[in-house]
DNA sequence: CGAGGTACCTGACAGC
DNA sequence: TGCTGTCAGGTACCTC
């Protein structure tokens, strides 16, 4: 479910609520969320440890553990991470919980089951997943627009299949690519070998602009996102064509149209993006 | 490298 | 009510 900005919201959270605190005990009620699914040893590497950090890389959330040991997690399409009382009753969907002193538990939810998480000891992140190949942040002050163009030349691809590569760029999703390739006015079926500069230059403010205010909006929800508080995010009510096919584009009248385009949903104005 | 497919899993919703 | 098909904020893996 989440992308750049519904990470970083829930990281946010998480910076408030969790750090310093220890973890006194773990319970993996469903193992196929631990990337090596060998809950034993999760559970004795784990357990024990004072969470140190919370950090964001791509969708990649990654919790720092005394001892050198790191948790990265990543949500997929339906995780949350919520902070729940210890007392309150187990959600279906709570596979994995993190038990913290003081009666709180961190737990893991995943509906599709499709997170994973990940321990990794000192600096070996190639053991994350593919966390360790991922593209540029966007929204990192090092990356310019020279580099974003750098990056996008000779790329042959379409510009949206582009765009939700994580090891081109970290952390876009379908939400955001939709939205960006509408700020811009760059049809989703260009390809990326067709941008013009200029294009180019408008896609990557796009970008920035979208992912901003995600994060200022704490992320969109649709049905059950929510941060680790369980609040909503309200990007939602900004979205200009993302989930809008079939309303008038709020700059030229014509109607939203959605196509599946690089296997995903996409919306986009036939009129304004070209 | 690129395109397109499948797979992983559960739930919501539309249509019959 | 219940069945079927489709879709979903993601990614890995496969073939051509």
């Amino acid at each position: 479910m989440p992308e750049l900005p519904e990470v970083e919201t829930i990281v946010r959270g998480l910076q408030q609520e969790v750090i310093g605190s220890r973890i006194v005990g773990v319970i993996v009620r469903e193992d196929m969320l631990l990337a090596n699914r060998d809950q034993k040893k999760f559970i004795e590497t784990i357990a024990g440890r004072v969470i140190k950090s919370v950090k964001r890389r791509g969708k990649y959330i990654i919790i720092g553990l005394s001892g050198n040991y790191s948790l990265v997690i990543h949500l997929r399409m339906t995780g949350k991470l919520l902070i729940k009382p210890s007392e309150a009753g187990f959600d279906k969907h709570s596979h994995v919980i993190f038990r913290l002193e003081g009666d709180r538990d961190l737990r893991f939810n995943n509906i599709r089951k499709f997170g994973r998480i990940y321990v990794v000891e000192g600096d070996n992140w190639q053991q994350a997943g593919s966390l360790s190949e991922l593209g540029p942040e966007p929204l990192a002050h090092d990356f310019t627009v020279d580099k974003f163009k750098e990056r996008i030349s000779r790329r042959t691809t379409g510009i949206k299949s582009l765009l939700l590569k994580q090891d081109f760029i970290a952390g876009m999703g379908n939400i955001y690519t939709d939205e960006a390739l509408y700020r811009a006015g760059i049809s989703p079926y260009r390809s990326a070998d067709s941008l013009t500069d200029k294009e180019i230059t408008a896609l990557y403010q796009a970008i920035r602009k979208v992912l901003k205010l995600g994060i200022k909006y704490n992320g969109t929800t649709f049905s059950d996102y929510v941060n680790s508080n369980g609040e909503s995010g309200e990007f939602q009510e900004k979205l200009q064509v993302y989930q809008h096919d079939g309303e008038d584009c709020a700059r030229c009248h014509h109607t939203i149209q959605k196509d599946k385009i690089a296997g995903r949903g996409s919306h986009f104005c036939p009129n304004c993006q070209r």
